[in-house]
RNA sequence: GGUCCCGUGGUGAAGUUGGAGUUCACGCCGGCCUGUCAAGCCGGAGGUCGCGGGUUCGAGUCCCGUCGGGACCGCCA
């Protein structure tokens, strides 16, 4: 702070303390508040971006909120009894005060305050200037600039090098929808804005560059969500002449010295967990390990069930709502059973079946008649359910046995985002395939069809490609996905074998990537990389569950700009010169 | 593409069984006030109940559509 002074000011407001006592001093600002007791007293509470000063003003000036002020006067101490210990700068105020009005202004639309935290959204994104100078705000556009500046630093200190990619780029339709740009030179041809530097990168190790990285803009025309915006900044980077811990090792001092600058703590150093674990245990690839409840398995208690719904069931599993932890969920009405069956049923589970352990240890539940003494013994043991407590179970195939399971352990369990520890955890061994296309009966790429196959799994290419696992990792943090990556497959004959699997032959891959696969005959390196989000870090250390309030101007959920109004309708002679004709919108 | 919730002075809310644009708080404007601190007291202004249609003697309220916002599913290799 001791280098804000400027020619208006030698001070901010917010830095003003006991020390400063006796120093005539100027601060510019806002007029946050003004408390007036007549024609000779008044203060005003003036706010810039560290804090806000009471100045006391012994005369009339017509000064109203969120005026531009500079103010001169001497730093005193606060009379006795009237220092204010809620504020900072509670112990001195600005006295003998010059007014200066630098501009006026119009009444803020919304209070800028933590009042505001309560107004409609679109309201503060339409005035988002004003909503920034709140101190929420401010602390979030900081505390973003903190973690950019502490990667940038980790990187560097690591012997990465930043190196700018083209936003400009073909249009490679594989993955996320894009953007396209039309070019203007060549009518009817089209750029695509870059989902992610992903080729970029790779290339880069081809040319030698050895450890490149770039807080780089990345842009996908998907979906809106509470963690998702068309654009948004990742830590991309990449590594030549490695295998995964050395990957995992390099981003992991990226985020820890990110995440040390953010909340001035130390983190653990990050533990990691298997993929088929993660499921298993949690049933998502991103677990919350926050918290328990983990997925417990069932299926060989059900093997001679009489009950039909299980009876046939490839996996059943159960989660158990302990009435200890959440004694409001696992008291449940019907209303909220029935809702939350739904979900399940919308999660793709045939069902749901719920279980409320009764004091004698029986289950209370619409199927209790279903289930037999012995198994009801066990479920109740491997559970260690007590009275009260609710389990619920889902019986289908495994992979949507677990899915169910884990969102539903997440809808009924999962903390606010701004509780409990930081749980970072390396997701790792992915599949390198995901179930079978439709279409084409092949497998689908799990990562991307660069993703380097696990050593240990080559001889299953062939005779079972679903087991395949990948050198393919996430990073999760309390349940967001930060980020992901692979080692890449270098070698051609590798790449060809992958391709194959996935049912592409070499002249298709040569049409869909040969651009790409080119340079890798020249000498590729063994390399990989990785990609995380900025915006959900920041979020996440910023205890925002939304990461629109870590980002300054943020779109809205339908992918609109209230303040500026984009998209917006342009001009037909720039269509004209783009070579473009708008068609009307279809009619249902 | 789908499911659910929301839309009432500048802001946040309440509005009962369908019965007058009614109410509350903050803000705003004017007045008073010499130690307050999201000051206090007095007075005042401010509305296309998102928009369109329907039902009804009568709609903020019920129905349909639409626009906008949010959460989620699909989607995000």
């Amino acid at each position: 702070m001791t280098n804000s002074a400027t020619s208006l000011r030698t001070h901010l407001c917010g830095e003003l303390r006991t020390t400063h006592i006796g120093s005539t001093v100027s601060v510019c600002g806002w007029l946050a508040r003004r408390r007036e007791h007549g024609e000779h007293l008044a203060f005003f509470d003036i706010r810039d971006h560290s804090g806000v000063i009471q100045c006391v003003v012994d005369r009339t000036v017509d000064v109203r909120s969120e005026y531009v002020v500079r103010i001169t006067g001497v730093v005193r101490q606060r009379p006795e009894g009237t220092a204010n210990d809620t504020l900072p700068t509670g112990e001195v105020e600005i006295g003998d005060c010059q007014v200066e009005v630098l501009n006026i202004a119009e009444p803020p639309p919304f209070p800028v305050d933590s009042r505001a935290d309560d107004v409609d959204e679109n309201v503060r994104l339409r005035h988002r200037y004003i909503d920034i100078r709140r101190e929420r705000m401010q602390r979030n556009v900081r505390l973003r600039a903190k973690v950019n500046s502490a990667i940038r630093r980790a990187m560097e200190e690591q012997a990465f090098v930043e190196v700018e990619t083209p936003f400009l780029m073909p249009s490679t339709p594989e993955g996320a929808r894009e953007f396209l740009v039309p070019s203007r030179k060549e009518p009817g041809s089209f750029y695509a804005l870059p989902q992610s530097p992903q080729l970029w990168k790779q290339l880069l190790m081809v040319a030698g560059v050895d450890r490149y990285y770039q807080i780089a803009r990345c842009l996908r025309d998907e979906d809106l969500r509470a963690d998702r915006q068309y654009e948004f900044m990742q830590l991309d980077a990449e590594m030549s002449f490695v295998t995964q811990p050395d990957v995992l090792a390099a981003i992991g001092r990226a985020v820890t010295a990110a995440a040390k600058a953010a909340t001035g703590e130390d983190i653990p150093p990050i533990e990691q967990i298997t993929w088929r674990e993660a499921m298993e245990r949690f049933g998502v690839d991103k677990p919350d390990l926050r918290f328990g409840m983990e997925l417990v398995e069932l299926t060989d208690v059900f093997a001679k069930t009489e009950f039909k719904a299980f009876a046939s069931a490839a996996a059943i599993k159960g989660i158990r709502v302990d009435a200890a932890t959440y004694p409001e969920q696992a008291a449940w009405g019907r209303g909220r059973l029935d809702a939350i069956t739904d979900r399940a049923k919308q999660l793709g589970a045939k069902g749901l079946v719920w279980l409320k352990v009764a004091a004698d240890g029986s289950f209370e539940s619409p199927v209790a008649k279903f289930i037999s003494a012995p198994e009801t013994a066990e479920i109740i043991g491997r559970f260690g359910a007590v009275a009260g407590d609710m389990i619920l179970i889902v019986a289908d195939e495994w992979s949507t046995t677990c899915e169910v399971l884990g969102q539903l352990r997440n809808d009924i369990g999962r903390p606010p985002v701004h509780e409990g520890p930081y749980r970072y955890v390396w997701v790792v061994e992915f599949p390198l395939f995901v179930g079978l296309d439709p279409t084409t009966g092949k497998p689908r790429p799990g990562h991307h069809p660069f993703c380097h196959p696990h050593p240990d799994d080559l001889a299953l290419l062939d005779t079972d490609p679903l087991r395949v696992r990948a050198l393919a990792y996430d990073l999760v943090l309390n349940g967001w996905e930060l980020g992901s990556g692979s080692i890449r497959i270098h070698d051609p004959a590798m790449q060809r074998t992958v391709f194959n699997k996935l049912g592409i032959s070499d002249e298709e891959a040569d049409r869909r990537f040969g651009f790409f696969l080119q340079p890798f005959r020249y000498g590729a390196p063994p390399h990989g990389g990785f990609a995380f989000g900025i915006d959900r870090l920041t979020a996440i250390l910023a205890g925002e569950e939304n990461i629109r309030e870590v980002i300054a101007f943020p779109k809205t959920q339908s992918g609109l700009d209230p303040m500026t109004n984009a998209p917006t309708k342009v001009d037909p002679a720039q269509l004209a010169e783009l070579g473009i004709r708008v068609l009307p919108p279809a009619t249902k």
